[in-house]
DNA sequence: CGCGACGTTGATTTGCCTCAACGATTGTGG
DNA sequence: CCACAATCGTTGAGGCAAATCAACGTCGCG
């Protein structure tokens, strides 16, 4: 259960048996069925959520009832709204479940603990962060600068295997654009 | 010189004597004029930098040569091509000055160092590193969902200072959209 | 089996871009 | 210190990429 996890971490520190065992007390399991929430928007994020099996999205809803995708969480990455963790302001997003899928939670106080007790942390969040910064920034680059289909073309050549797994809507939602483009992009390709 | 730089960092973590010491003695101060490069596409990006004075701005240009600001800089802010940085690779942003300004720059070797030196350090740039991730977040959400008009508005009230002070078509191109846009959304409000 | 989720296709609309021209400033070199 | 050039914002005309709206076929699940 915790192979990934530690796997992930290892890759930028180092820890020894006891930190391991500190950071292992403090996650908990969550298994989520496919459509179910891990959080609703209005409630506050009281949880940092390592994914370790499936697929989940965070989205905002406006006033239309359109949902907007703030990113994916695939095995491997961390979920949250992080505004809300931070702030204990009440969520502006939803967290759910694409498939079934399981994931580790850390509670903000204990994360705040383990912090203090092991500060090889705030430098694995950090180089976490900094990459995440890195994706989010060529994110908005390509949002304000590519066309639709560059996009589209760039999401696909990035996240193969997303591509098959979720359903093409939820990539549309991604990119803000709508599944009825995706759909002529797609056809527009075969001939 | 270092009074800004100080107070931004002790507002997250406490140093001492000796580690201000240490950090001050990896800064080196620079000056630029408007139009002053402080990075060029294709150069690998050396430093992470603090704004202490005027405004900056990191931008890639496209093949049709318009570009498209990923981010400004103003006093307080940090600013560099971070995924040049991290992986020594080309920059593809270029960074330049708006106005005549001064940084605090800190070469990518002293700033490993630090972190080794001053754990607290990685808590720093961890907490920062969160920040300036909401805040993308909230800027891609807003790409993808809003209109022009919606993003204008909330460009202005989320930053009322830069209005003033840097040419509105810098704005557009933050924003991803034209300057005849947002003049022809200002006339609108007038009236 | 029946319904909801998903993707496709067509017709139409629209928000924003492109292109072009024009003043008002700003700044700069002779 | 003036003349000329850039820079910046504005306005209009026209075009286009993508959204909207609507209908329909397929599939898989409860």
């Amino acid at each position: 259960m915790y192979d990934l996890i530690l796997k992930s971490i290892g890759a930028y520190v180092q820890l020894d048996k006891r930190e391991e065992e500190i950071f292992k007390s403090v996650l908990k399991h969550r298994t989520l069925r496919k459509r179910q929430y891990l959080l609703q928007a209005g409630d506050v994020a009281k949880h940092e959520n390592f994914v370790i099996k499936g697929c989940l999205r965070a989205y905002t809803v406006d006033e239309q009832a359109h949902e907007h995708i703030a990113m994916f969480g695939l095995e491997g990455w961390w979920i949250t709204d992080l505004y809300s963790f931070l702030t204990n302001a009440p969520a502006t997003q939803h967290i759910d479940a694409l498939e079934d899928s399981e994931v580790l939670s850390i509670e903000k106080s204990d994360l705040e603990k383990l912090y203090l007790e092991v500060p090889k942390f705030d430098r694995f969040f950090r180089i976490l962060l900094q990459n995440a910064f890195v994706a989010n920034q060529q994110r908005i680059l390509a949002s304000i600068s590519q066309t639709a289909e560059q996009q589209y073309d760039a999401f696909i050549k990035k996240y193969p295997s997303l591509e098959q797994r979720i359903p093409q809507h939820q990539i549309a939602s991604y990119l803000g654009i709508t599944p009825e483009t995706i759909s002529r992009i797609r056809k527009q390709k075969t001939r």
